[in-house]
DNA sequence: TTAGGTCTACATCGATTGATTGAGGAGAGT
DNA sequence: ACTCTCCTCAATCAATCGATGTAGACCTAA
């Protein structure tokens, strides 16, 4: 359960597999949360912009605007936000223009688990020590962000018939291409029920068939 | 529940969090097991050893021995194990070194997430694209494919097993929610071979029905 | 010429899905 | 109290899908 006190973290490395590792070894720590990920400097801007988390694992070498140039917009924007480097190699120059353009501090991808884990508490317990008004709006947005909470936003935010609750976590589970028994066990609701909602989406969204409505959802970023 | 059916795989690479990533991907895969860890190539070896994997991903540059050396003593040892080699760069001239060395074929470390488990699972059943008999055809064609259909140019670049053109039409079809008989019409053809090629093409992404080919191909950008 | 890949086609059978209808309970707002 | 929405469940029936095996025509590379 995300709590208040969780150290909100957004992930920016190209690397899908740095991504997914840092956040499987992160989002098992009880203090910790996953709220973002990026596989661009801009888009590590926007993440972090919508997501205003309380620091930014930022890898240094990505397409689309070097880490450096992300840094400089993130703490500009968010001063509440840390911003960590990740770097391949021991020495590399741009973590000196990292740490001039407001990063941190920076570690090496090859770090062991648990001294990420420290650095990552000791930087966020430093960080606590200057925030005040900003933390307040990161704990605000907290308080009222949950992914399915998100995409139920988003839904209702579109042109169509909004889905209910329910009816966003069948579509996700739908968009894994999962059958009607394996969503009722996820959910752990009958088939029957989860027919039904998948009924209800295809309505809402003006389709025919569960292809169709995964379609129709990617295209409509309700999922993914 | 393991059982028999599970692909029991084993992760040799040096950075921990590349680990972790594949780790937990590969492991919340139903039918995907991952059995051992290594950090270098001697210890790979032993990992595959006592282990018995179906399939190694194997990192090629490492501490303690390359990738290829211990590629190479893997296979002698076990033959019915396939082993996969992760690169960060798309030309990277081990891989050809690796190929040679037994590896059943390669994948960028930035692969997609879906076409990775696309991968994994049609090496598995014996995909024969990066076997080393044919390794140079599908090299030539990489090198040489110019073919007008852009979406069956990406496939053949894919990790995955290339779709033929009518396959890919179809996949196309597909991912417009059309069904079999609305495909076969379209294509003019019956819609026993559209059955047909939907069969191929779910085999070939590694998936279990067309929902997932949609989701698995719109991921992979083999379409839209 | 032979071998292999591709595209086509068909049949059978079980699994899965989708339509339809009906209905009860919980919670929010009137 | 009443209404409305959402979530839940059931039962039936038709449509669609997916697995599997077989096979001919065509083309290309060896």
């Amino acid at each position: 359960m995300p709590t208040e006190k969780m150290i909100r973290i957004v992930l920016a490395d190209d690397q899908p597999f740095i991504r997914k590792g840092l956040r499987y070894v992160l989002d098992i720590q009880e203090d910790m949360q996953v709220v973002g990920e990026a596989s661009s400097g801009e888009e590590a801007v926007d993440v972090a912009l919508s997501h205003v988390p309380n620091l930014v694992l930022m890898d240094i070498r990505m397409p689309g605007g070097t880490g450096i140039t992300a840094t400089k917009s993130i703490i500009e924007a968010l001063p509440g936000t840390k911003v960590v480097l990740l770097t391949t190699f021991d020495v590399e120059q741009y973590v000196f223009e990292g740490i001039r353009a407001g990063a941190s501090g920076y570690l090496l991808k090859d770090t062991e688990t648990e001294e990420l884990l420290a650095g990552i508490r000791a930087m966020h317990r430093g960080a606590t020590l200057f925030n005040s008004s900003t933390a307040k709006q990161a704990l605000d947005q907290i308080l009222t962000s949950n992914t399915t909470d998100q995409l139920h936003a988003a839904a209702q935010q579109s042109l169509i018939e909004p889905l209910t609750k329910r009816e966003t976590e069948v579509l996700q589970l739908l968009a894994y291409g999962k059958r009607n028994q394996e969503i009722s066990s996820v959910l752990c609701i009958s088939e029957a029920t989860t027919k039904t909602h998948i009924h209800h989406i295809m309505q809402k969204l003006g389709v025919r068939d569960r292809t169709q409505a995964v379609v129709a959802a990617m295209r409509m970023k309700l999922v993914k």
